[in-house]
DNA sequence: GCTGAAAAGTCCTATAT
DNA sequence: ATATAGGACTTTTCAGC
């Protein structure tokens, strides 16, 4: 799929702003609406976009501490637990990541008592390392071209 | 703020897809538009609603290897490694945890080459561990109540 | 806080270049 | 592959409950 530079603008404007109407994406790369629609279905049919998503932010619903947990699963238990861990709330991402076995977590809990009712639930299926997020510089960045 | 049952509902569906009609919104909890639209704008002013993206699946423009690294600045280069890494375009995420002066990167790359590449321009300012994304279990789960 | 109807605005389809 | 224009649909506004 060929992404030109008007695409790349939609693809800008559409990650900063999903809910963004088609006019307003016409208007600024100097094209109709119904062929930025079309560029647009293009995009998605070739998958390059894959979704629209509202993004909840979980420290205004009590929910004040990020965490990464890397998880060495113990012997035998990994489709166990991948079957598990989507069945956990507080886990948002799991990601299978080469080097010694390991699973990396990404999740959110109230406090540090919430952290440790999680932990000792994961702890089940391997051991675990957990770092809580101070600061994140940058979180879900827009591309807007080849690199 | 309040969300009530209602309001996660809405909130599910727009996770799930941010550009649904405000129709069919309202369709879906049996509340009429106009009340619907009262409730997102509430839900964005108090930045429940953080923002809304079209999400770019970069493997299908050529960049086929999710990577983690880790990176233990060296002393004194913390301030300058955070204004280089947001002008890396490999690099999605980049997180300040707590730990051995450890911050955690998220990126993406073409072929072992570029990751190669990649490597060298961060090792300036401390040590690496780079791993691959095998697999991803989730990434970007839909909340839909509170845990 | 919710509804319903009317006004304003956006999108889609067909037609044309 | 893109533009224009009309009709259809959606969103917003506002009066009333």
């Amino acid at each position: 799929m060929k992404i030109d530079d008007i695409n790349w603008k939609i693809l800008k404007m559409l990650q900063e702003n999903s809910r963004v109407a088609l006019k307003d994406l016409a208007i600024e790369v100097g094209l109709s609406s119904p062929t930025v629609a079309e560029r647009i279905q293009k995009m998605e049919d070739a998958g390059v976009i894959a979704s629209y998503h509202a993004k909840v932010d979980l420290s205004k619903l009590g929910y004040l501490l990020g965490v990464y947990i890397t998880i060495k699963i113990r012997f035998g238990q990994t489709e166990r637990f991948e079957e598990f861990i989507t069945t956990v709330p507080e886990i948002s991402e799991c990601h299978k990541l080469t080097g010694r076995d390991c699973m990396l977590l990404r999740g959110s809990v109230r406090d540090p008592k919430h952290l440790e009712d999680l932990n000792i639930r994961l702890a089940v299926y391997g051991e675990l390392t957990t770092s809580l997020v101070l600061n994140s510089i940058m979180d879900g960045k827009t591309y807007d071209s080849h690199f």
